[in-house]
DNA sequence: CTGAAAGCGCTTACAG
DNA sequence: CTGAAAGCGCTTACAG
């Protein structure tokens, strides 16, 4: 049958020399201090393409430590290659500048099946230890697994900022000065009482937004009201609640999230009420494009596929032997839309 | 600073056992005919935990010669994971299938830096390797590469049928029944003389196409002028061409590709004519959602996502000791869509 | 039931 | 300029 492939000894034996070598010829080691005859390069070459030798990129991965493939592991219960999905692009902008780095791609897709939350480690072990470094993130990226990641010095980037006392590298988006723009876009339409609903869920991404409302309160001598800061999940969310805000002096609302801002809508028709006339209302990060009754709304712009490449870049400075965290963060563009109306003195 | 990952020598030690035991412990055989007394596996594993060992994915793929990972090589220029690629719904099957099948994705990107047409070969070395197998495919699978792999051993499956010698697995599609199909639904509606618009390039899925086009003339006992079957360049198409055809009495086109449809129905226009009301249209597979003008062509549905499916599934066959050649045809659906009418007699 | 050894196929100091 | 050897970190017969 198929015989066995050849081995460098094989080549090695064949051309007359020592494996060695024939490792170096392979790896074009022929210039520099250590030189082999010219004639024995290409005996060796001759050799190789006579056995049709080619090299066990295992075998090789193991003597160097590395193989020039980036690893891709996500926190989210899907792997986000359906296109709708909100990590989409950044999956896009990954790949593409995986490409441009001159490595392959590892998809952990393994990993999802492990019961509970998604895990970097199965059975207590690591997982993405195949790749040479990798890039984690998802909504809820585990502080506790980065944090261990970390310690066992694999390197990795994380995409969203992750809360921990490690110098992880991550790749941030800026949320928070986002949010301040948004806020400053109702002041500058005259709004003063703005109330902001949230997720139950008070991840890390949402705790930003949150600081860049009170932040802009702060900046632009606002007050604020701890009773127009609503936790609240949509599915919950009713009529009452949108009006006790209206009752409450609100003239506008920002949802951190677009269920919430879909909601939001839903139950202000049933009253009969909507943006931008009865109240002004901004949405804090791009909808998904399903989200019919969100077109117009004011937002701001999630960079998605530039924060895909940027961890691939800092990904790739880590293993090129950058010390230290390397962190970015990226800024969104405001988009204003139709939701805001300038209030009425 | 981090100390070196504990290996299993050291755990070995610290348990006071040799390597082997803590190999066996690790891969849980324990319970088979290798008994190891209850105290050591406790042993060796308290020494695992303590020291955070964990095994070295590469190290073990070379003693094993596997690593549950399974590639995936395109020909395409572009690998497809932008969304409106034609190819992308098979790459989703072949994840979901991946994930299911408990293998990780590894998607060569490196490959396509290097010049001329994409291939397997860098420099002559198969790049596939450190995948236990890979899925292959794309408009122009190469016929002689994958000839060398299946010679090479190397466990692959084609995407779309190769005409080859050799005896490899493929997924191919049916593209010569869904063409028979759309013949024999013309003729149902009265049409005799059904020109065949072909591409300039005769690739194996075209020539399919084609085939059925010409055994559903013999069996459906059509004459068949050569007349009427045409390469062209969709560039280059003109409204003379169009003509011609109908003076030579076609009342009916069948198009190879989306694009050659498209280009028809444009020189249709500039003379005034329509589909279906001057000619019958039906184009030989789905066209892009992009592609307004061909919203309701009659066509048929390739069966993308699962032929990516089924790719996996043939592939995970073969790595689990099948032998001989795997080989799946799927069909496509028929789309009536509006661009065919029935020919008044 | 456990240990010592060889092997997976490379690369890389280290001698000559 | 080239060879012999050790090492990468596992697994798996093979002895005891």
């Amino acid at each position: 049958m198929a015989k066995r492939r050849p081995r460098q000894v094989d080549v090695a034996k064949h051309a007359g020399v020592s494996p060695a070598i024939v490792s170096l010829v392979l790896n074009g080691k022929t210039d520099d201090k250590i030189r082999i005859s010219p004639q024995t390069v290409e005996r060796v070459k001759a050799s190789m393409r006579e056995l049709g030798y080619m090299p066990n990129p295992i075998a090789r991965s193991l003597a160097t430590g590395h193989n020039r493939i980036l690893g891709v592991f996500t926190y989210e219960s899907v792997f986000p290659l359906q296109s709708e999905n909100f990590y989409f692009p950044v999956l896009v902008g990954i790949e593409d500048e995986i490409e441009a780095q001159d490595y392959d791609l590892l998809l952990f897709t393994r990993s999802r099946r492990y019961a509970g939350r998604r895990s970097v480690y199965r059975d207590g072990v690591n997982q993405l230890l195949m790749a040479d470094g990798s890039i984690v993130f998802g909504r809820d990226v585990a502080a506790d697994e980065v944090a261990r990641l970390h310690d066992e010095g694999y390197p990795f980037v994380s995409i969203g900022r992750v809360e921990t006392d490690r110098p992880i590298s991550y790749v941030a988006t800026d949320y928070a000065g986002a949010t301040f723009e948004v806020i400053e876009y109702l002041v500058g339409h005259a709004h003063r009482s703005i109330a902001y609903l949230g997720a139950p869920d008070r991840s890390v991404s949402y705790r930003d937004r949150e600081g860049g409302y009170r932040m802009a309160h702060e900046h632009l001598g606002l007050a604020l009201d701890e009773r127009r800061v609503r936790y609240v999940d949509p599915e919950t969310l009713r009529a009452d609640d949108l009006q006790a805000l209206l009752d409450g002096g609100a003239t506008a609302i920002v949802c951190e999230h677009h269920r919430l801002a879909v909601a939001l809508l839903r139950v202000a028709r049933e009253r009969g009420l909507s943006a931008p006339r009865d109240f002004s209302l901004a949405l804090l990060g791009e909808p998904p494009r399903a989200a019919d009754s969100l077109a117009n709304c004011t937002t701001f712009r999630i960079p998605l596929y530039a924060i895909g490449v940027e961890a691939v870049r800092l990904l790739a400075r880590v293993l090129d032997g950058h010390e230290g965290p390397l962190r970015s963060t990226l800024s969104c563009d405001f988009v204003s839309g139709h939701t805001v109306a300038t209030l009425a003195p």
